[in-house]
DNA sequence: CAAATAAGTTAGTATCAACTAACAAAGAGA
DNA sequence: TCTCTTTGTTAGTTGATACTAACTTATTTG
């Protein structure tokens, strides 16, 4: 009678986060505990209860009292996709706009719940295309754009780094 | 007595939308009134005065009983910022990644409120870097990353799109 | 100008997701 | 086994933001 109420809406940003933090914790430690939970997301135990309950009603958890968290098959499909737009958006904040790892994965964090389909796979296609380009064409235009974020000028392009932090 | 509430913490996401609209509408018609907005962003016009009021406390909007909306130098800053980030993504978006315009618009009035500073500034310059590149590099990679977009193959650069949609 | 319509406001309600506080169950050590 | 500690749950509250319904002000038009 009570899980009649199966809620076919759209995961909030919110419930997303949830959904990655269990599977990330399963991965991590085979068990995703709603301490475990709490501490990764940086909320109260109780608030993580109320998730569970929200997440268990739409099918994507299955919890039993004072027990683990598991992911139904869907559950676990929708975190690899929120996981896998978290990747390219981090991959490409650091590896094309070189942004501190730290900020981008705050930022690829908020993003990755209103990325589109369609740029997701844009997206990726873009880093694979980088990825995979012939050694020869492959990082010139991208040092070029490094050395513009250094230097701001176009054509300085064979600075030599004398103290980076990686990278010689 | 009562202005005395001011609060500085950071604006939501709605608040940030609600400046943008009232900054699009002075730009647009001059004035911005309660009606436009609430047509603008699609919720009750109660929704609107609400949101006024809370921006008003903010000292970010001015706005007289019954009257326009008119945005305080500080909510003016805060509104192009905004837009600016805005207006960026957009541009990635639809002149690098080739997303719909439509879709574009959409993800980048969700991301821009979540977008970083740094990451912004990054993106401005990536923008830049491949606007202002001489003609000769330009368009090379871009064009052959569009290819590979089309095509799924690094080499088949010379296609002719005889018919956008294609892919056999 | 007065009645009708449009625009704006206010009050009260709902939802989401956080919180605190109090309580319940599990697990660990003596 | 009996406590103590840790973990988990429940109930009730809060804050943000949307809504509806009822009311008020402004504008238009006959």
């Amino acid at each position: 009678m009570s899980a009649r109420i199966k809620q076919n809406k759209k995961l909030s940003s919110n419930m997303e986060d949830y959904l990655e933090a269990i599977a990330y914790l399963r991965e991590k430690n085979k068990v995703a505990r709603v301490k475990d939970i709490s501490d990764l997301l940086q909320v109260k135990a109780s608030s993580v209860s109320a998730a569970i309950d929200n997440l268990s009603k739409r099918d994507l958890v299955v919890h039993e009292r004072y027990g683990y968290v598991q992911l139904t098959p869907v559950g676990e499909k929708m975190a690899r996709d929120i996981a896998g737009k978290h990747k390219i958006l981090v991959k490409f904040l650091t590896e094309i706009l070189s942004i501190d790892p730290e900020i981008a994965g705050e930022d690829a964090c908020k993003m990755e719940h209103s990325i589109s389909s369609q740029t997701f796979e844009k997206l990726t296609k873009f880093m694979e295309f980088i990825e995979t380009a012939p050694v020869k064409d492959k990082p010139e235009w991208l040092k070029a754009f490094n050395c513009y974020l250094k230097t701001g000028k176009r054509r300085a392009c064979k600075i030599k780094r004398t103290k980076p932090k990686t990278k010689t």
